[in-house]
DNA sequence: CATGAATGAGAGTTCATTCAT
DNA sequence: GATGAATGAACTCTCATTCAT
């Protein structure tokens, strides 16, 4: 049995030594960079801008370097995506959860609905890789992956929800609606279609929460 | 004086004859022809493989061929928008009007779901146009015109609303909330995000529709 | 032995008949049509944006009627370039031949460097067939005809230069010269490079042409 | 500290090491061949035909190689007249100066005449780019310097104008019109026009240095 | 790990020209 | 003579990706 010069092995497991560990930690943190770049690149230029090659350039990279570390331009968005939503999460979780349910209702759901009506281009990150149209190159890991990180964004307006006495079924109805009210809200925006029903999208999640929150309560 | 043989004058205008009038319904039919092609290309290979050399092959064509019928790849995909809706409305307005306010919402409202529902396709080809990202070669006429197809498609069922002695406001405050819900529901099916809430859209639009009309009633 | 319903023959010679003599006005009139609609093109847009379509366009024609006037584009061009060479000619032999040898020389070749001073497009049409570079469609006829018709408009100026006594020979010498200056002079003009030597191309014409009678004189 | 293999640094500057510079000259010479493949065409298909497909295949490289070495069709081009006037210049600075001030005109002028009378697709590829005709995708700096490199090849003969005490302005018009006559001669030439006077051009240019000069010392 | 070079496929578009009707 | 349709070849340029070094 050969041993490698940079591992050890305990019980059929590799085990890293420190050099590999540190290897490790370089080849995540120059991933990160080349992420950075990524969304820099996407930001300013938008989906058609953002080629491998403008990212590889901003990351100080040459384009096949890329490679070493994301196996495709699909990859790379994804784990974009994935940064994306961990900061979605952290927008939701940051809104204040004060006060009664409804109150709750209307602070986490709106930090969800304000986190993508600020930020297009994480909108448009969404789109992207949750359109069924292009033959994504996500392995199912990865893809439950995201939907997870998507779910846990309502968690805390589902939360509030079931305050009202919801049982579980009913709890998941309102949270599914009111996720299809504030998307299709956001789209108008993103789209700029809301102007042809001349409304404004903020008052109308407020209008649709008030709703929601008063016919709970009448139960 | 000579008369031609494929030509008369009418007080100094040239009047179609026979001929001239075959020669364009001829002229339309290829038209039409190749927009079936861009249609099928597009459905089966979706915006990224229905290139115009596709679009061509599929009909038959050489690839510059196209350009007399088609001004740019852009205008391919308004035609096919235009017609997308006009389908639309034709299939919004064979929905059944009897009965009270109430079931002509859910009939009109339910048609245009339904057919987004039943033709993720025209969904897709919606959403390329309409999307804010890519910067579409549309003139302002254009794009004009294929709002108001839109809105027009949305128009029955807000007269039915206004039935229930709304103010033109309020109606299109109406109009627009269950506008964004059926675009958010339609977009969770599309993109099978809905199975992260173990939900169906058409129930859950049922569930809205209900609620809105008690609601309007209740007033 | 047939006789065309439209001909008749004498002595093996076809003679035309009336309606054949009106047809071939007809015919000489339309191409006339299209060389105008060509010229126009050629003046507004260029060389690149005259293209058979437009110039097709430009005349009232499809495409494929042009080829009833013209084999090729390139006859087009030097059909143009024969009636630019023809205004030329006229331009010179209206310029005022009154006053001594010196007065004629410096009044006729003025006539012609101005002609292509003030009418870039007609320098550019002859630069156009001119050139050895591209492989022209023209006959020798056509090609010996129009060196002709430039070297006509030569003429009145070679006369005028005669009159110093000169002998064929030198004369011939003196116009090549004094053309070459021009067509230099010209091209500096046309092409903007001379501002490079900071000078003016009409004063170094007329320098040229004073030094070249002072010359003359003095022998 | 660890030393990268392929880079060594003082005072905070990365210090180029032998590997890249070997590149670098790689790169170079790999430019320079496309630039060769690019002059070839040119020179044997004229602007037309030769095109960035052509030259590509002409180097042994696909069309989409060209686009590392050279950003677009023009820049190429525009590195071909660079060269040519690089090769126009030495040829010019190669031609004897001694002798007297009218020999060093007789020798200057003549090298550069000689340089495209010998050379007649360097004058191509000048007009090429110094025609106002078509839209160069010059910027301003690089057509500055490719005048300038023009300029400076004319100065040698501009030097020896001035011994003969012109004054710096007159020495301009003296320069100016040489090189007008130059320019109008080769194009003569090139265009195979000087036959219709049945001259030939290089005499021509002797016979007006030796007026010019004449001229001079009269003075 | 990273480079630099190159591939190969493909994009949209334009054009002179041909030809059956 | 003229049309209208279509061809076919060409154009410049872009991109994700691969791979020897």
């Amino acid at each position: 049995m050969e041993t490698s010069p940079t591992a050890a092995t305990i019980a059929g497991e590799r085990v890293p030594d420190a050099r590999a560990l540190r290897a490790d930690a370089l080849a995540q943190a120059r991933r990160g960079l080349i992420l950075d770049a990524a969304r820099t690149a996407f930001f300013e230029l938008g989906l058609e801008g953002a080629s491998m090659r403008e990212i590889a350039r901003r990351a100080g990279y040459t384009p096949g370097a890329i490679y070493s570390y994301f196996a495709s331009k699909e990859e790379v968005y994804a784990a974009l995506l994935g940064e994306s939503l961990l900061r979605l999460n952290a927008h939701v979780a940051a809104a204040p959860d004060d006060g009664n349910a409804a109150d709750r209702v209307r602070s986490k759901a709106g930090a969800f609905f304000d986190f993508y009506s600020d930020n297009p281009r994480d909108l448009d990150l969404g789109f992207y890789l949750f359109q069924g149209v292009r033959p994504l190159g996500l392995t199912r890991d990865l893809d439950a992956q995201l939907n997870a990180q998507l779910r846990a964004a309502l968690q805390p307006a589902a939360d509030a929800l079931a305050e009202f006495g919801l049982d579980a079924a009913s709890a998941e109805v309102e949270i599914t609606a009111l996720f299809a009210q504030m998307v299709g809200l956001l789209l108008l925006i993103h789209t700029g279609r809301i102007r042809i029903f001349r409304q404004q999208a903020p008052q109308l999640l407020r209008r649709y929460l008030d709703q929601l929150t008063e016919r709970l309560q009448r139960r």
